[in-house]
DNA sequence: AGAGTTGGTTAGTAAACTTTACTAACTGAC
DNA sequence: GTCAGTTAGTAAAGTTTACTAACCAACTCT
């Protein structure tokens, strides 16, 4: 019953010493970041690593400018008075990119909390070729990096499509896409560290990072299309094929529903898309509430599963605040809880995303933070 | 918009060298165990670590009994013949318990390839308390403790119901069973290591780690209840509150539905646990194709967002071989490609579980050589 | 002022990997 | 039959990393 076919390892390859330092590196990184400004002594207690060991791991992030002293702490106390040290938050920026509408794509210049310092954007012309597309987001890109005033870490992107795992686009019909390894490309442009991936993983992450939740999230974005990013055990799941999240042409419920572009019917998209939920509206008149909420119910048949397979505690929505945050969050949340056992559903949390407009430029700028320093 | 609450580290703690180091071992073991005999050579080159740092770590697994030298290669090419080393596998067992049944619970002395080499089983009396069942699993596995002829690696335990990380059973109905310390219980017993896991979770690590598919699966154990265990990128899905799999309190469908136990309408169960299955087999008479094909319809109804959401490549079914393996595979083949995108269903593969009468035990085994030899 | 407490550094040690250089043992060609 | 070339494995020395032990610095409290 052995099967010794060659398969995987756990891990791909060794562990070296470096490898220990550079994550006990991000591990001070983390602290910081998500701790706020500490001393080195709070830092050892809270890592479990030696206050010596710490000295040299936060002199190494001074000395490679991630992290800055930032004078003595004021509470008193007996004892020597701490030296605070954080992550160097001011003196780094990092630019994202959203390529999810299709007539407008945006960058901006960020802080490393998130915040949008600066803008640009440039619009589509509504026939252009993958080509075209291309070269705007080039210059777009070029121009947001001349917009930062601060040295930057690198630049991420959040693009509708299949990204595989060195960056490369492999589909994006939105865009005219296919096989376009926008990382290197982009790479070579702004000579930065490069990210790129779905818009709704970005999303997920700036959710993930951003916010104060959970290791196990759902979040659903509802655009031209519907798809999804994952968070399990604080992991992005990505999928065998890269493609994990693609749930808009998932057939949901058992009743029919609308043709969908691609074939099918009754496909999440047909309920979910905010063109269709937005002619939904017009054609209902007054009745907001009946497409809307029929539109939340859909979406909750088809996460309950979900959910409790992966035993999700939060589930989030991020789309156009008119269509989302309301009616439909609503139905969401009811029907999901009607449809998974009570003992599960006590724990979960069903919530709209704080500032959608943002959140693929946030989560493409936390992308970067996550692969430069290890920050989740 | 920066949130510094207090929170998760991306790993729990630092990283010492002992870590890589235990980190290299593991990984040494798990190269033997998948890829066969090999000299330390052919380790290194795998491993991308140095022939020196090999024969150190292989030093170390002979010295305590993991790994054996078994002479040497009768491959003739130019240069000095190679020492082969394996995992020590016939040098060691493990006994793995499944505690799925209701009547009767069972046990195996295995070898580390999950090959049943002994087996004994104990029948519940139809009306024990918890306490009594308890005791009798405890009996059980002094048994099969027993009965094995080699050194034993630890015991395994796979049992229906909520397992905590620490091995406490949280909650098991079918047992009586609320807060049960089984591990502890069990290793104070038997002084060996115990790891305890669901059972639909063992039945998955026996299909990842013996079966030759990729790293996301999912499968789903039909029996009494229906629960799956779940393997995303290489790593078994736990739960935000170690409740993932319970999927057989989902609603499944638009169109109402039987009445569960659970109170609700439509859930998983009710058209899909064995009993319900067989109940409805033996009401339609000779039509066995109809209950079977509706059966796989509904699993996959509530599947087609899981399999979508993760990006999963292998669904596999787990039940009483009659009932699983005919109709209600191929309805479930046929519904879960008919409902999801073509191009991600062109990767999926459905199937049973070979040997899915052992397959908890056999998975109980592997969940130890999991935990003390980071094998996968 | 002195005792106690906390932050941080210096000096030396142990663990784990590397590089370099070696021995051992085989094949194959002349 | 010998010698060149090749592959496996070991030995010795060096580097990185984190640890322990001991110390100094700077504060509060009595």
């Amino acid at each position: 019953m052995a099967s010794r076919s060659p398969r995987r390892l756990q891990h791909d390859s060794a562990v070296l010493p470096a490898d220990g330092r550079r994550q006990n590196l991000s591990l001070v990184l983390q602290a910081l970041y998500t701790g706020g400004a500490m001393s080195r002594a709070d830092l050892a207690r809270r890592l479990q690593l030696t206050k010596v060991t710490v000295s040299d791991l936060v002199a190494a992030l001074i000395e490679r400018g991630q992290a800055v002293e930032l004078g003595q702490s004021d509470v008193v106390r007996p004892g020597k008075p701490a030296t605070l040290v954080d992550v160097n938050r001011t003196g780094l920026h990092v630019v994202g990119v959203d390529l999810t509408a299709h007539e407008v794509i945006r960058a901006a210049v960020l802080d490393l909390d998130g915040n949008v310092l600066h803008r640009c954007e440039r619009a589509l012309g509504g026939s252009s070729t993958g080509d075209d597309v291309l070269a705007d987001v080039l210059a777009l890109v070029t121009e947001a990096v001349g917009l930062a005033t601060e040295p930057l870490l690198g630049v991420g992107v959040g693009t509708p499509g299949v990204v595989g795992p060195d960056g490369d686009v492999l589909t994006a019909p939105n865009l005219g896409w296919t096989d376009v390894p926008l990382r290197a490309l982009l790479a070579e442009a702004t000579g930065l560290p490069v990210l790129v991936c779905n818009d709704a993983d970005a999303a997920v992450h700036a959710e993930y990072t951003l916010g104060d939740g959970g290791d196990d999230l759902i979040l659903v974005k509802i655009g031209l299309g519907v798809g999804c990013g994952l968070i399990v055990a604080g992991r992005r799941v990505r999928g065998a094929h890269f493609a994990a999240g693609e749930i808009g042409h998932v057939t949901v419920g058992t009743d029919g529903g609308e043709l969908c572009s691609c074939g099918n019917v009754g496909c999440l998209e047909t309920w979910l898309s905010a063109p269709r939920l937005q002619k939904a509206l017009a054609d209902s008149g007054t009745d907001t509430e009946g497409p809307l909420r029929a539109a939340g119910e859909r979406l909750a048949i088809a996460l309950a599963p979900v959910v409790a397979a992966l035993g999700l505690t939060e589930v989030v929505l991020a789309g156009p605040h008119e269509l989302v945050d309301g009616s439909l969050l609503r139905a969401v949340d009811e029907t999901l809880r009607r449809r998974m056992l009570a003992r599960n559903a006590s724990t979960l949390e069903v919530r709209v995303a704080a500032d959608a407009d943002d959140i693929v430029l946030r989560g493409a700028a936390v992308l970067v933070l996550w692969d430069q320093w290890g920050v989740a």
